[in-house]
DNA sequence: CATAAGCATCAGCATAGACGATCATCAGTA
DNA sequence: TACTGATGATCGTCTATGCTGATGCTTATG
């Protein structure tokens, strides 16, 4: 009993199709025509399928009369036409995946991406890739994001720097920091980091983009002096609105079109925060995931022509 | 997209096995150890699947890491498993069949049959194959049975004669001729043929037993009488009760044990009654056809054993 | 830097499987 | 009765497939 369920395990599809090509066309030698085969070959594969299940699938009246199927050819018959089936269905279900037509997909992110760049190339796949399913984590402690990619969670995920070597990225864009006032603070264009640290700022609690920040402000001997702490971009914006201070931001994190506050380029500038995606080094990617990566690069393109040219920063 | 799903019908069973393998045992070799291959084989193995299905099924990381597999790996994984399962469950379902434990049986009959040997078979069989569906056609008419075997519509069919050459038969028991008279009406033991066509006679309509019976009657010169025709066998008892008149029926027709009329063998006797059970010539039976022929011949050995010592034939 | 664990590849060999030709069977027909 | 034609089986041949065993390449680890 047993040893014949592992002998069907050496049955192979090519004995069902012959099977149903015979009793579909009634004989051995019809089958092989229709199926590119020699009829001795078809003999020859029924007669494999007939030592596999250890049984005579058709009986042979002899002379010209056609092959009928025994009973338990009959069994077989519709069971191999239900695998038959199967497989195709595998196969067109494969095929779905394949095209990426469906899939499903898991983002990883962070805020000023998913206010930003996220909601344009999420779009873009609505329209295009409509069933496949896009799941996004956002979470702003970024190494978060790397230990959920690492752990499979994640298929890919936006980060902020190169993550060299352990995870594959592709670059999508640089976004600069700049000097957030009220209109009448300074005078447009560029403010140095003298003038700057001077004035009470607003900062952001200690995530990696207040890292960089800060980093960047101390590389050049200056200690900022922070008033007030909030990752809530909206309100880092009013509190420089009510006069509480100045703040450098990401100008991803900014509404840039605030007639209420005033963006003025670094000077010198400190060092751009760099965006890319990333996912598992050496893992090839679903196709949907190749999709969206392509996607989010193209956007990106896009998306740096239109928020660069700034009048502020021009 | 045609072309790909041709293609997977070039997909074996051992394709998916060894996919399965390598996902669970996470590494060519240990696969191969479980398979009872070779590490070598495996991997050829693999490389024909990824050729077949034209796609990377497993990131190879290089060096001491095991493999793992590709998003659309994972998919086909799946995907195999439950193909690997519906073989397995597929043959489970027919070694059911092959052993009888299951399947469909039609079965021709006619009425004395039905009424005698027919309900002991059936009876043995829901015993021992309580899950086999068993179908009876009653047809009186015998060349009815004849037709729907050769339409295919009967597996086999309980049948009076030979059938010589037209089916593949094997043979079950004779019924002989009796003659059933009132107690009074005849000495016991055999009545002569020439008495009895003195009498007025019961007869059945035109079917293959009357046929019988009065052919065996007129080859010995005699011309009968018959005074009613009914193909009821219990009508037939009730009208020989009544005095009406005698009937020569095939013993197997008759309530045995029924005081109220009297058997007697004909003399001379006139060929008995030859029961048989054909089936399609050439054609192999199903498992339960082949356990219902079994039990038909054993319990007509039986059959025969307990109904031929009726008292009056003695 | 050496080692070990991983997979790919190559050569060699066995065999499964396709082909082409031929044989045996048997219904239908002359 | 013999012939014909359709059918599947079988046999010899050859190719392609698939497995083994040995070897080579890659990379993490000590």
């Amino acid at each position: 009993m047993l040893m014949l369920m592992s002998n069907l395990r050496d049955l192979e599809i090519r004995h069902l199709t012959a099977l149903d090509a015979v009793a579909s066309e009634g004989t051995f030698a019809r089958a092989a025509d229709k199926l590119g085969y020699t009829q001795s070959a078809i003999s020859q594969q029924i007669a494999s399928l007939e030592k596999v299940v250890d049984a005579k699938v058709f009986d042979r009246p002899g002379g010209p009369r056609p092959v009928t199927l025994t009973p338990f050819g009959e069994q077989l018959l519709v069971a191999s036409r239900d695998m038959l089936k199967r497989v195709d269905c595998m196969a067109e279900d494969l095929n779905r995946f394949r095209t990426g037509t469906v899939g499903r997909l898991t983002i990883g992110t962070f805020q000023s991406v998913s206010a930003t760049l996220l909601p344009l190339v999420l779009g873009r796949m609505r329209d295009t890739h409509p069933d496949v399913e896009i799941r996004v984590f956002e979470n702003d402690l970024d190494d978060q994001l790397e230990v959920a990619m690492t752990r499979g969670e994640l298929d890919m995920s936006f980060v902020v720097g190169e993550m060299a070597g352990r995870f594959e990225s592709r670059h999508l864009f640089d976004d600069p920091f700049v000097l957030v006032a009220r209109p009448d603070q300074f005078a447009p264009g560029p403010v140095s980091l003298v003038d700057i640290s001077r004035e009470p700022m607003i900062g952001q609690h200690h995530n990696s983009c207040q890292i960089m920040n800060e980093t960047g402000l101390r590389a050049h001997g200056l200690d900022p002096k922070y008033v007030f702490r909030t990752n809530d971009n909206v309100a880092t914006a009013a509190m420089v609105r009510a006069g509480m201070g100045v703040a450098v931001m990401p100008l991803l994190c900014v509404e840039p079109d605030d007639p209420r506050i005033s963006l003025h380029p670094l000077d010198p500038p400190i060092p751009d925060r760099s965006i890319y995606i990333a996912w598992r080094p050496g893992r090839t990617l679903s196709p949907v995931a190749e999709r969206f990566l392509e996607l989010a690069l193209e956007i990106s393109a896009e998306f740096v022509d239109r928020t660069v040219p700034v009048p502020a920063l021009a």
